[in-house]
DNA sequence: ACTTTCACG
DNA sequence: ACGTACGTGAAAGTA
């Protein structure tokens, strides 16, 4: 028998909405739109496409008012306005039917109901079976041997089936009843009124009896009591209450078989630029995977033992297995250019000259995606890379930072639409598997060739934003000096980490028993749930924050009940060692490489800022700001004889000076100034010894705050004094410093401008918060205005002075190493008899690294492991 | 896979 | 009246 699928497309948008939009996480693209119920309406539509329906379409509620509400004003009278959030998403979901080329419906002056009720009368006339797919109770009334209802509970994707049998069964009424049912009981969604005073069971009772409202009106005489006047008084409300329940099935709408018979497609590149515009990889990704047939450009290429001569600069794939690739296995290698395309695997290509001769050639120059990986995966197999002239990872990012690191997204977004997921090839979790050689071989050559063919592109996108200068004078030569720092490594003494982790140990044992017997429990420290019910439902303590899941248990709400009861202290303590324990003792003891060093992977192209980021472990939030963390630093110790560190001082602040041209900043941070001691004078109107500490404590604080776009609340929750006295230390702030008031305004409107803000080196963050209508994002987006450029030209002049430091030591012929860089932080490992020339080429370096109307200032100390260093 | 917490600049 | 400081990564618990 032949089926069609009605789906009833607003209860599906509204439910899609609501089930996402009430976690208070609502999904957004990149532009800020809203886009979760769309999201969840696709998810929907592609699970039940698996089961290929034979017909399929969607039916809407058009705008404007219907018959219902001349019938009675009040219908739908007592709904919530739609939220903005939802709206804009009405327009999207056509959209991306059209895109899916799924047919929908929708009528002026009548209901999706009425459509369905329409559509799904006519086709069971011709005896076909219909499925409606909607929640809606309303809807019930349509059901009949061929037509069946599909409800989607909340929890599971399953749909539960009302048929007519069971239908009748729960009801005990036929399902055409339903509308009677309504006309008595009424229907709150909808602000139909019924019957007032009758409920479902009375309802159901006087059906039994007497089958329809109509049929009821006749006899009601008969009824007795109270509930007889109720009905005998409101029988015509009730009459038009059913009136209004009822779907029609007589809208003007024909059968359109041919429309919506649906056709399995192999590939669709609306719908893929549509999942692209809205930025839903994940059903981007299942598209593509569930298909084997889409476009792949048309591709030739070998497979060789040994390499033939290459003459050409080519792209250069080094196809490695794992994330952390210093110690992943290399599969195999993709070369391309435009007359020759290889694939070699890393068995061949170790044993051969022809290989060997082309990756060490830096006359032939190579094009790759990630090159400090490829370049450091290499030399752990003893391979050597020279001659990487374009890295496409590291272009895209200056061009758009907000992109996804994956190179068929990068390669997406510039309209090249061949390459596949890695996830597609490798599969994902417990199931990542190495498919056989043709599959591997074709998806590195291919992502070669896509780096070749748009490396032209992305150079071309570069200058005419007038970034090609910060890609190749910065992100370039930092690319090169941080694959030597990360292979170089830092050296750690694990002795040191053995005793202190004993230590921690004991205390963490120590610190458990006393809060077992304070709590008069055992429970799991560690589980902010069942510590939140320790602390606030069994001992009583008075609770403040809440978090999405329950009570908050972080330090400053722990911290504002320390003389409230004794274990609070020793829960912050336990919290403390264990947070060092586990993640800096045993974290880091398994970061550690047979050579007994540690190799961090810097992220380049991750930050929005243009900061790095490290993993593997994370080297750049080694505990500092408490002796018992810092005591970790121990473990830090040289290859060679010391280490030495150096660091900007202030350069944030300096930044801001610099941009804002803030004359009296500029000028004590000339004079050498302590610059909080400075604001705290100019700010509360004393002279620079009179300062208390209280008074530059709060300075300094301002002086954060204002980096990071300050509210008075945040100032206040940081100093711990009013909203009002914060706010009017931000006043008198501004005030003094005019300047600064000037160029954050000036920022703001440059974001709204233009969609992003820049940094001295013209690297861009773009900021679509910034135009949203919703409030919080908004500001959100001008704090972000304000912040970033600051931000992220510190983060540009550490990376020129990694430059000019590292031009310096080989000028010199130094044998010492840049070892860390720690956003504001260089950290070197250096020979005894390089140490006295290593402090000053270090700190002309980063002093000299960029010029500003402030200068910069770098103080640095040496040292026989890191916690001696400053 | 997500949330909470906490380490750093 | 809202609800709030910028940028990160890791570990553990929860679902």
């Amino acid at each position: 028998m032949e089926k069609l699928v009605v789906i009833d497309g607003n209860f599906w948008l509204f439910s899609c909405y609501y089930a996402t939009a009430a976690m208070g996480n609502l999904m957004v693209n990149k532009d800020g739109i809203p886009t979760n119920a769309v999201y969840g309406f696709a998810n929907r539509l592609e699970s039940l496409l698996k089961q290929d329906p034979e017909y399929l379409v969607v039916a809407f509620d058009a705008k404007g008012k219907t018959f219902r509400s001349e019938l009675l004003e009040e219908y739908k009278g007592t709904r919530k306005p739609t939220p903005d959030e939802l709206i804009c998403q009405f327009s999207m979901v056509r959209e991306f039917l059209d895109a899916h080329h799924i047919p929908y419906i929708e009528k002026e002056g009548y209901e999706g109901d009425d459509i369905i009720g329409t559509i799904s009368k006519k086709a069971a006339s011709q005896g076909m079976e219909v499925a409606i797919y909607t929640n809606d109770k309303d809807m019930m009334q349509l059901i009949n041997p061929l037509v069946k209802q599909y409800k989607k509970p909340q929890k599971t994707n399953d749909y539960e089936i009302v048929s007519e049998e069971s239908f009748v069964e729960k009801y005990n009424l036929k399902p055409d009843q339903m509308r009677d049912l309504l006309g008595l009981m009424g229907d709150s969604a909808d602000n139909i009124p019924g019957i007032p005073g009758i409920g479902e069971k009375t309802a159901l009772k006087l059906l039994n009896q007497y089958g329809t409202i109509e049929n009821l009106k006749e006899h009601m005489s008969e009824l007795k009591g109270k509930m007889g006047e109720k009905v005998r008084e409101n029988i015509e409300l009730g009459l038009l209450s059913k009136k209004i329940a009822t779907i029609l099935t007589d809208a003007p709408i024909e059968l359109d078989l041919a429309v919506w018979k649906y056709q399995k497609q192999d590939y669709n590149n609306d719908l893929a630029a549509f999942y692209r515009r809205y930025d839903m990889n994940s059903l981007l990704k299942r598209m593509s995977i569930s298909n084997e047939t889409k476009p792949v450009k048309p591709l030739e290429y070998q497979i060789v033992d040994t390499l033939p001569t290459i003459k050409k600069d080519s792209a250069l794939v080094v196809g490695v297995y794992d994330t952390n690739y210093h110690k992943s296995p290399i599969l195999g290698f993709g070369i391309y250019n435009d007359q020759e395309a290889y694939y070699i695997s890393l068995e061949k290509a170790i044993q051969d000259q022809g290989f060997k001769q082309f990756i060490e050639d830096e006359n032939i120059k190579k094009y790759g995606y990630d090159i400090k990986k490829c370049i450091n995966a290499c030399r752990w197999h003893g391979l050597t890379i020279k001659g990487y002239s374009f890295d496409l990872q590291l272009a895209s990012y200056i061009l758009n930072p907000s992109l996804k690191d994956e190179l068929k997204i990068v390669c997406d977004y510039y309209q090249y639409f061949y390459l596949q997921f890695d996830e597609e090839i490798f599969g994902k979790g417990a199931k990542k598997h190495v498919p056989e050689e043709s599959i591997l071989s074709k998806h590195y050559v291919l992502q070669a060739k896509a780096i070749y063919e748009l490396k032209d592109e992305a150079i071309n996108r570069l200058k005419k934003d007038q970034q090609y200068d910060l890609y190749e004078n910065v992100e370039m030569p930092v690319a090169f000096i941080l694959a030597d720092m990360e292979y170089q490594g830092t050296k750690m003494d694990q002795g040191v980490l053995k005793e202190l982790g004993d230590t921690f140990k004991t205390q963490i044992d120590q610190l458990e028993k006393e809060i077992y017997l304070l709590a008069h429990k055992e429970f799991n420290i560690a589980s902010p749930k069942q510590l939140g019910e320790v602390l606030f439902e069994e001992l009583g303590l008075p609770n403040g924050k809440k978090t999405k899941t329950g009570y908050s248990t972080s330090v400053d709400v722990l911290n504002k009940l320390r003389n409230v009861h004794p274990i609070i202290d020793k829960v912050l303590n336990y919290r403390t060692i264990s947070k060092l324990y586990s993640t800096y003792i045993v974290g880091l003891q398994e970061q550690i490489f047979i050579d007994g060093k540690t190799h961090t992977i810097y992220n380049q192209a991750l930050t929005q800022t243009g900061r790095l980021s490290s993993t593997d472990p994370n080297l750049q939030n080694i505990p500092v700001k408490t002796e018992e963390g810092k005591l970790i630093r121990k473990a830090f110790v040289p290859e060679y004889d010391y280490l030495i560190s150096f660091d900007y001082s202030q350069i944030e602040l300096r930044v801001l000076a610099h941009l804002a041209n803030v004359t009296s900043l500029i000028q004590a941070f000339n004079e050498n100034k302590d610059i909080h001691r400075h604001t705290a004078s100019v700010v509360f109107g004393v002279s620079e010894d009179e300062v208390t500490s209280t008074m530059r404590r709060n300075a300094k604080a301002v002086n954060f705050g204002i980096i990071y776009g300050m509210s008075d609340y945040g100032l206040a929750e940081q100093l711990g004094v009013t909203v009002k006295e914060a706010k009017s230390f931000i006043e008198k702030y501004f005030e003094k410093y005019a300047e600064i008031k000037e160029y954050m305004n000036k920022s703001i409107a440059f974001g709204k401008e233009n969609g992003y803000v820049s940094t001295v080196l013209n690297r861009k963050r773009y900021i679509p918060e910034i135009n949203e209508k919703n409030y919080m994002r908004q500001e959100f987006g001008k704090r972000l205005a304000m912040n970033s450029p600051i931000q992220g030209s510190a983060a540009d002049i550490i990376k020129l002075a990694m430059i000019k430091v590292d031009q310096l030591l080989k000028e010199n012929h130094m044998k010492s190493k840049m070892i860390l860089q720690v956003h504001d932080e260089l950290i070197f490992d250096v020979y005894e008899d390089e140490l006295e020339q290593m402090m000053k080429l270090v700190q002309t370096g980063m002093e000299s690294a960029y010029q500003m109307t402030v200068e910069l200032k770098a103080e640095g100390t040496y040292a026989k492991n890191w916690y001696e260093l400053k």
